[in-house]
RNA sequence: GGACCGGUAGCUCAGUUGGUUAGAGCGUCCGCCUGUCACGCGGAAGGUCGCGGGUUCGAGUCCCGUUCGGUCCGCCA
């Protein structure tokens, strides 16, 4: 008899029909015993009479999760017996007969029946379980509808799919390599890719006009509640003879805003994509990815106080720095310790403390207000526009240090006041970053983004400007306060390239080592051309309203890169290791390795 | 590498100012039950209170260390 799924069966009222699936709950009464027979489509009741002997030593025995099929015929219940809460509530299947496929043992969490209070070490550990559950096995399913419009979108404009090697050479994007010994050459090594970065640019130099790819990239850095350690998938594309940015943005806007509004069902804030240069950003929002779900912009007040009473504030100006405040309606309802809360957290960032001003009752009451005269009070309420009821917030500080602190503020005020809504989504394309940047680390010039894009001016502003003015054509994509793409106009000129590098203190012979390939095929007629990458698991989990990465990914691992179901990374037998030639070194920890 | 939060039965949790033999619900096992639908009723098993040390007459509870998990910073598009 063929198979019917659960949903199915309501079709087959009066006929015999045959399921196969998951004891989902048993309810056994002693002289009659029903069964939720579970698949993918849902719930359907089994009952079965004790006249059926054999049928019914079997149901005695079913616990959770076995795997059962059962032959029964499709009758519909009485109106007093249908279960609302289930479609196929106003019917049941009267078991002729009952097999247990496959048992199971008690399980280590309850599967079904339970929110999602289960520790996540344990739902890691057995995720096949974990997956049963509807709420996984919905992510499943929409992240296949996610990756299917994805491709139908691409496709549709031309963009051919190709897949790129997982085992090649260390790519340019500047976090840790993994890396995988090779067998054949002792002592060399594969990476894997951090981004199909340098095949997709030589893919254009290859007479491909449009690339795509859902692309799996590989980086060995820390997680964090957005970021999966170890591995993540992007959508990576590139076109030829795109030389500005907006022939990319304009290319990808229609798919950012139609999977917004019809794959996920929320609004998108703006429209078109607001486009906020890089600089813009930081002064007004003190972010490079800002939650544009609300406003609360940062004002510079640095004018208006550089001769102030207040040296907390008159000293920053003098010694170059800058004053901004940040204005936050209603904020007079903060409490003494959430302010206090906040100060720490300013504090932690590097700021001296966190200055406030509260108006009430057309009175301002500060710690700071008798410090300033009646035109600064009277310069920083018009400036903020506060009104009765609201708080202002000062940094003082260098100027980069001031848009941080406040940039994280106006971050946690968005919490606090409830201003960022689920149901919208606040895309904008952030433009125009520099090329470089001072690295406090390393003590010098490096590129702020990735090395393979065009800067502004090409040569000659390498060679005439300060590196630290040359913006480049370099941009993200933001949402929400997420970083989902980051993308460029590609540099394919080798000279304009080795003389990037060069600003960058990494010498021709370094550039051709490392990346000699794509500068070798840039002086073969390589087109212009850019393009941009996604990060989809991110992305997702953002439409899905999960604040968690590892909640939209089928596999994922622990916060300690750790796939605890498969044990991974696990030690390697002596006769693999001798196989490559290698030989481990570890730290000892007391005596002991 | 650093900061903060957490770890009590298979699961979810309670456990008072430090005080008798560490509890509940679910699950498991046994018994009863013919209309439940996360069935119900009765009973049983199940604990290195993450681990180690300290304070104390006495520690799940207080202190120190450590380990594991999570979040954030560093790092990372």
């Amino acid at each position: 008899m063929q198979r019917t799924l659960a949903q199915e069966s309501l079709q087959h009222i009066g006929k015999e029909i045959s399921l196969s699936g998951w004891a989902s709950s048993t309810r056994d009464h002693g002289g009659l015993i029903f069964i939720d027979l579970r698949d993918h489509t849902g719930i359907v009741q089994l009952t079965i009479n004790p006249e059926n002997t054999k049928a019914f030593s079997v149901a005695e025995k079913i616990r959770d999760e076995f795997v059962i099929t059962a032959t029964g015929k499709v009758i519909e219940r009485d109106g007093s017996l249908a279960n609302k809460n289930i479609p196929t509530g106003t019917i049941e299947i009267k078991v002729d007969s009952l097999e247990i496929l496959n048992p199971s043992k008690a399980l280590p969490f309850p599967v079904m029946h339970q929110e999602d209070t289960i520790n996540e070490e344990i739902r890691l550990k057995y995720r096949f379980l974990d997956l049963r559950r509807d709420k996984m096995q919905l992510m499943l399913r929409k992240k296949d509808e996610f990756f299917t419009a994805i491709r139908a979108y691409m496709h549709d404009r031309d963009f051919v799919e190709i897949t790129t090697p997982i085992l090649t050479s260390s790519s340019p994007e500047g976090a840790r390599d993994f890396l995988v010994p090779s067998r054949l050459h002792p002592g060399k090594f594969y990476a894997l890719p951090q981004a199909p970065q340098q095949f997709k640019q030589l893919l254009m130099v290859g007479g491909v006009p449009r690339y795509f790819q859902i692309a799996p990239c590989f980086r060995d850095e820390d997680p964090r509640a957005d970021r999966h350690p170890g591995e993540f998938y992007q959508l990576d594309l590139e076109m030829a003879f795109a030389d500005k940015g907006e022939q990319v943005w304009e290319m990808m806007e229609p798919m950012v805003i139609q999977l917004t509004e019809e794959f996920a069902g929320k609004k998108v804030l703006t429209k078109p994509i607001p486009r906020i240069p890089y600089a813009e950003a930081m002064e007004k929002y003190g972010s490079d990815k800002p939650d544009l779900r609300f406003e609360m912009q940062m004002v510079d007040l640095t004018e208006d106080l550089k001769d102030t009473g207040f040296t907390v504030f008159s000293k920053a100006i003098a010694s170059g720095g800058a004053v901004k405040a940040i204005m936050c309606s209603g904020g007079s309802k903060l409490t003494r310790s959430q302010i206090d809360e906040l100060t720490e957290m300013a504090k932690k960032d590097g700021a001296g403390g966190l200055a406030y001003i509260v108006k009430e009752n057309g009175e301002y009451k500060s710690p700071v207000v008798k410090f300033l005269s009646e035109t600064e009070l009277a310069a920083i309420v018009e400036k903020t526009g506060a009104q009765d009821g609201d708080i202002i917030f000062f940094g003082a500080d260098e100027r980069n240090l001031v848009n941080k602190v406040l940039g994280k503020l106006r971050n946690k005020l968005g919490d606090i006041f409830g201003l960022k809504d689920p149901n919208i989504i606040a895309w904008a394309w952030i433009t125009d970053f520099p090329m470089y940047e001072y690295s406090e680390t390393e003590k010098k010039i490096d590129f702020s983004h990735n090395p393979f894009s065009m800067p502004r001016g090409g040569l000659e502003s390498l060679e005439k400007e300060d590196p630290l003015d040359i913006k480049a054509d370099q941009y993200d994509l933001i949402a929400n306060g997420y970083e989902l793409l980051s993308g460029a106009i590609r540099n394919y000129n080798p000279e304009v390239m080795y003389k990037a590098f060069q600003v960058a203190g990494i010498d021709r012979e370094t550039v051709d080592e490392r990346f000699g390939a794509m500068i070798r095929a840039f002086e073969y007629g390589a087109p212009p051309h850019g393009g941009c990458a996604f990060g989809l698991d991110r992305w997702f989990m953002l439409l899905m309203d999960e604040p968690n990465i590892r909640e939209v990914i089928a596999f994922p691992k622990n916060g300690s890169a750790e796939d605890v179901m498969m044990a991974a990374p696990s030690e390697i037998d002596a006769k693999q290791l001798k196989e490559l030639h290698i030989k481990t070194d570890l730290p000892k920890k007391d005596g002991k390795i």
